[in-house]
DNA sequence: TCTGGGGTCCTAGGACCC
DNA sequence: TCTGGGGTCCTAGGACCC
């Protein structure tokens, strides 16, 4: 029978904030989103205190002013360098793990011993613990959906020391009726209220309809959740090759009114893309571009529009991915709104090297080698810029983006430290 | 005053084919 | 009055995840 353990790291951002903190160890703490917009992650006290995620900021302002609440903006850079970290110790376990987020991983345990299972799972707990500061959940059982289940009674109750495991039936009837349907993985907002006014408030109850019901009430999504609740594996074990689109967006500290400056927010969000794009060895053929209004001020004039364009041939330079994000840009601002957030999102994604000019029959022969010529230059740029360029604050740019630290459009008023990846932010240590 | 960002998958419906 | 049938592919939007 096939076994995965989920690996979930607690309350994670809070839990890196505080490998380096160490006096928020026991307080009521909350990181927030980019723009210190809300709550995005919660320490067991901050939701104690009854904070929801994504809890606007200006909600919490009396707590924060009253000490009983800390904040910290939002540090990518600590969590994504802490996530290697972790995901590097699982990896000794498992080589093949399947990385889920950046918190989350699943390990498969089918050729671990059963008897074995739990151990090994205590010692990772221990060791993660040790080696990094983070606290980690782990949840064995035959399914990924089931190991969700078991990782949220390991969170819950202290007494499994972190490590829970679905290994018999009668557990997992067990643990089934004890979880509430919203709980299960796969059933989302919209499905819990749908079900629970339809009868089924617990994971058993939907587990004991019969399959055409839950096909037709849920469609395929719902019938793996219920097969895997089950017991059954049917959650693709294959992991993506790489990504089909990438975004990269963002909303502003202040509402934008004059295209020069939306321009530059653009510019340097398609400049970020470009570089996403690189990393993965991946060009795109599409690139658009939105701009939205302010969604929370319904008394302003609001305007979303989206704007794609088709590359002639798939890229990944700055300079087409830009060039193309301006002119998408250029055609969809009007004057006379304030904007809040924009994003540039490439699709169609291809590995670079699968990639091939397509001219058409009617192209000048000079123009189409004039337009090599041009890409040929254009890439090396690129490679010169990825050789040189810090991401969080490039130093090579087009002409075309802002000048500043990519930061600076974004308000972070109570950010922490870089303190594993820069050194001027390193840990001091009296 | 102040409300995140980045993904994947599924489905319904339209365009198109013979 | 009456207006094929069956299939594929693409896309936009919805639902879900963290």
């Amino acid at each position: 029978m096939a076994c995965f353990a989920l690996v979930d790291c607690n309350n994670f951002f809070v839990s890196c904030e505080r490998a380096f903190q160490p006096q928020l160890e026991g307080r009521a703490v909350v990181v927030l989103s980019n723009n210190d917009g809300c709550a995005v992650a919660r320490s067991n006290e901050a939701k104690a205190l009854g904070i929801k995620m994504g809890t606007p900021f200006f909600q919490l302002q009396k707590l924060v002013a009253s000490g009983r609440l800390e904040v910290r903006s939002s540090n990518y850079t600590l969590y994504g360098d802490m996530s290697a970290r972790v995901m590097g110790i699982l990896r000794e376990t498992d080589p093949a793990l399947e990385v889920y987020s950046i918190d989350e991983a699943f390990l498969h345990l089918d050729e671990v011993a059963p008897e074995k299972r739990r151990e090994l799972a205590l010692s990772l707990v221990r060791k993660i613990r040790r080696w990094t500061g983070i606290p980690v959940s782990i949840g064995i059982a035959p399914t990924k959906t089931l190991a969700k289940v078991a990782a949220r009674f390991a969170k819950r109750y202290a007494g499994y020391r972190g490590v829970c495991e679905i290994d018999t039936d009668e557990r997992r009837r067990k643990a089934l009726s004890l979880t509430e349907i919203g709980d299960v993985w796969g059933i989302g907002w919209r499905g819990a209220p749908k079900l629970i006014s339809l009868g089924i408030t617990t994971a058993s109850a939907l587990v004991e309809m019969p399959e055409d019901w839950v096909k037709k009430q849920m469609g395929v999504g719902g019938l793996r959740t219920w097969r895997e609740l089950q017991g059954i594996v049917a959650l693709d074990a294959e992991k993506p090759e790489s990504r089909k689109s990438i975004c990269t967006s963002r909303s502003f500290a202040e509402m934008i009114t004059s295209f020069d400056e939306l321009r530059l927010r653009v510019a340097d969000f398609a400049a970020l893309c470009a570089q996403k794009l690189r990393r993965d060895g991946s060009v795109a053929r599409e690139v658009g571009v939105f701009i939205h209004t302010n969604r929370f001020r319904p008394e302003l004039p609001q305007y979303c529009p989206f704007q794609s364009i088709v590359l002639k041939v798939p890229a990944n330079s700055t300079h087409q991915i830009v060039g193309a994000a301006l002119e998408a840009a250029s055609r969809i601002y009007r004057p006379g709104y304030a904007y809040k957030r924009a994003g540039v999102l490439v699709d169609d994604i291809v590995p670079a090297e699968a990639a091939t000019a397509e001219h058409t029959l009617f192209e000048d022969p000079e123009k189409i080698a004039a337009a090599v010529r041009r890409r040929k230059k254009e890439n090396q740029i690129s490679a010169l810029m990825d050789a040189v360029n810090n991401p969080s604050s490039p130093i090579l740019r087009l002409a075309a983006q802002h000048t500043g630290p990519y930061s600076e459009a974004i308000r972070h008023d109570h950010a922490s430290p870089r303190f594993t990846t820069h050194w001027n932010e390193l840990l001091e240590i009296h």
